[in-house]
RNA sequence: CGGAGUGUAGCUCAGUUGGCUAGAGCAUCUGGUUUGGGACCAGAGGGUCGAAGGUUCAAGUCCUUUCACUCCGACCA
């Protein structure tokens, strides 16, 4: 991609409407464009993240029997109601909206049940067990607040998959198999060590959920960690009896601040109930379903990565979820440099290699490399009539500070 | 939803006890100079001062209402 010809600039001051980190580097590097409290719109850069990422889950979501889809924001009224949690006091972030005819309409906040009504379609013998599928959706969330950037909005891209299983061994299976899967999710966007399996609440189905709870100080969460046994607790769940049963001591944990990246839910066959899901086993019996819900909040999670690596210059990507993974940046202006830089684009290109571009002529270096380094590409490549006297290039890593001079022959292999 | 603050050019902001044609920097456009860390010079375009109503000879400035945004708290399956 040529710099030239990309859609939005970069902006040397921050808004003014915005504190978090995230928010302010992502908009003055163009990735994200403010509609509204906690309602943002994705430019190309801030797509080729999103995608990045998404692409990551896939594969692991795919990796452990999921099929993707994709549902619809417009939900039924019936649906909820059988579940009981239409109403706004059960649901406090419901947006609702009517059809020309009057019917009332949700748009989708979470989509368990219209895909578990869905699933009665499709789902009737014990043959058809287990299902597992998946979908990246942008949710809608009229939350009282809107904070911390892209953190926390109202509208904003999760992926949620639902497992439909026999029995609870089928789904304990299941279950325990995405959490490992989750993990290798947030060890590949680099927020391995920093990622914690957390006992949270669990609502009315079973004791604990599971959240997936990554330590940044940006985060709203408070929970209680123990790195040797890879225990963490929510506060939320934080009792005598909880310790008791996790085998650990108050003064073994550590508190840390984290925001939740991930959640998933055990159902059991409630749900199944409410919603009359239920398979025809080998006897001819009728038997509820075992459901599970799995939650990553995708947008969030790209905010996290924001906030866990950037500097005081801008962003700094992991190589794995970069919108490219080198930023070649060509400080030259007469014809037959240009053309040099330009070959050298060209080669990268075919190789494969995902390049931005700053072919720009006539900005000064001092403003590319400012751009550069707010827009947080891992390798930086600078080519310029001195590198091009030894026919070498300077190549520089955004997180280190070291840059060097190598080849131009060196580079391409 | 409770508390606090802010709305003036695309962005960041200044604008005195109400007073003349509402300003600066950045960005944009033109010309010149410059060319390895957001340069400099000269010029140009760009405004329903968030909105509505009111007070006044006169409102960006005072009053009322309202909308939006931010922060703290509460909430967050």
């Amino acid at each position: 991609m040529k710099q030239s010809q990309l859609f939005t600039k970069t902006r040397k001051e921050a808004p003014a409407d915005e504190v978090s980190k995230n928010a302010e580097f992502l908009t003055r590097a163009g990735y994200i464009y403010k509609e509204m409290a906690g309602a943002y719109a994705y430019l190309p850069l801030g797509i080729c993240v999103l995608e990045k990422i998404k692409q990551i889950i896939r594969e692991e979501m795919n990796a452990v029997g999921g099929q993707e889809l994709i549902m619809t924001s417009l939900q039924r009224k019936e649906l909820w109601e059988n579940t009981d949690r239409w109403s706004d006091e059960n649901v406090d972030v419901w947006f609702k909206s009517k059809l020309k005819n009057g019917t009332e309409v949700g748009f989708g906040w979470s989509h368990e049940e219209p895909i578990s009504e869905m699933m009665k379609n499709y789902i009737s013998s014990y043959k058809d067990l287990p299902a597992y599928v998946y979908q990246f959706q942008t949710k809608m969330r009229n939350e009282l607040r809107a904070k911390s950037g892209i953190l926390r909005g109202r509208e904003f891209v999760m992926k949620d998959l639902y497992s439909y299983s026999l029995d609870a061994e089928q789904h304990e299976k299941f279950y325990q198999g995405v959490i490992d899967a989750y993990m290798r999710v947030f060890e590949r966007v680099g927020l391995g060590d920093d990622t914690f399996v957390t006992f949270a609440s669990g609502g009315a189905f079973t004791q604990f959920s599971h959240e997936f709870q990554t330590i940044t100080d940006a985060g709203e969460d408070v929970i209680y960690i123990n790195r040797d046994k890879k225990i963490a607790i929510n506060n939320e769940v934080l009792s005598d009896k909880v310790l008791q049963d996790l085998g650990v001591t108050r003064d073994e944990l550590e508190e840390v601040k984290t925001a939740e990246v991930g959640n998933i839910f055990n159902f059991g066959t409630k749900k199944s109930e409410q919603m009359n899901l239920y398979i025809t086993d080998e006897n001819g019996e009728k038997k509820y379903v075992h459901l599970g819900s799995y939650g990553i909040g995708v947008t969030r999670l790209m905010g996290v990565i924001v906030e866990r690596f950037a500097d005081e210059k801008g962003l700094v990507w992991p190589e794995s979820v970069a919108p490219f993974q080198i930023h070649l940046v060509s400080l030259c202006s007469e014809e037959a440099d240009v053309k040099k830089a330009d070959e050298l684009y060209e080669t990268l290109t075919k190789q494969g290699k995902e390049v931005l571009y700053d072919d720009r002529i006539g900005v000064r270096a001092g403003e590319k490399f400012a751009d550069s380094d707010l827009i947080g590409i891992p390798l930086r490549v600078i080519i310029s009539p001195k590198t091009l006297a030894q026919d070498s290039v300077e190549i520089k890593k955004r997180n280190e500070s070291e840059a060097k001079i190598i080849a131009i022959d060196e580079l391409l292999k």
